[in-house]
DNA sequence: CGGCATCCTGCGGGATACTG
DNA sequence: CAGTATCCCGCAGGATGCCG
């Protein structure tokens, strides 16, 4: 694994503004975004960043569900597909799977701590989301008409 | 049809974050149910999630950068994904391109507002990460040893 | 009900070669 | 230097079928 930012001169791991952007932006937390972390991030973020994931997370969010449960409230999703995620999230410690040896069985998946505190950043990428949706969407409208 | 509505147990909350987007547009690609606002997370996920999109959006962070010292400090990415991530982020509003026309040009690439500000619940999510990586590491290497 | 196993397709993404 | 154009491959992920 490469480190990011094995640049030589530089090793401050924040995002400064550069030359020309100097001045400060609406945020005033310092965002670290620069150092060997971002491998980490990058990794995270394909890992949660597929498909069905942060959905399936986030509707386990409101408490425990039945497989089919699960299935029919998301609708589109394939079964194989939804048995992988959750087999994923389950490996990661995020979900937490009981079977109950009924007839038929029952099973249920429900958020692990780790799978509920991972909710909280990921909200926070929801609310920037939803607060900039319009921005980005103007941004490609622009984009696409000046390309024909 | 009940939106997914996180509830951890802490009140950092949910991954909706309002409720008033009504228009899904292209954001919500071809899955059409009712968590309007979860496929918008869900798609901004896929959208950063990719292979490369973080990473740039990193090493742009630390300030203005042309092509190919973008290529040389990233160290194994094809141009065409270098060319092409690039475009897409342009094309989101994240990015500017600047071209100078000399001989040979020089191509400059910089966050603009919008992407830095993007810097600030990406590295949210990045903290958490570096905050939790050992404990779903853990996580994973109990699930595998069960598994055999 | 809650799964695996299998087949198949689309596309993300790498390698390479060519331009201005 | 900064691309564009091709070719190619692996794999995520959908469809379908069978099983406890």
């Amino acid at each position: 694994m490469k480190p990011p930012h094995a640049a030589p001169d530089q090793r401050t791991g924040s995002v400064q503004a550069g030359t020309k952007h100097a001045q400060a932006s609406e945020f005033s937390g310092k965002v670290d975004q620069g150092g060997s972390d971002c491998m980490a991030v990058s990794s995270m973020l394909q890992r949660i960043g597929d498909k069905w994931t942060v959905l399936i997370v986030s509707y386990l969010g409101n408490g425990p569900m039945r497989f089919n449960a699960l299935r029919r409230e998301i609708g589109n999703i394939s079964q194989k597909m939804l048995t992988t995620t959750l087999r994923n999230l389950e490996r990661d410690g995020f979900v937490l799977r009981t079977v109950t040896p009924s007839r038929p069985p029952a099973v249920e998946y429900e958020l692990t701590q780790l799978g509920r505190c991972l909710l909280v950043p990921v909200s926070g990428l929801a609310r920037w989301t939803l607060e900039n949706i319009d921005r980005i969407e103007a941004a490609r409208a622009e984009y696409d008409a000046k390309e024909g």
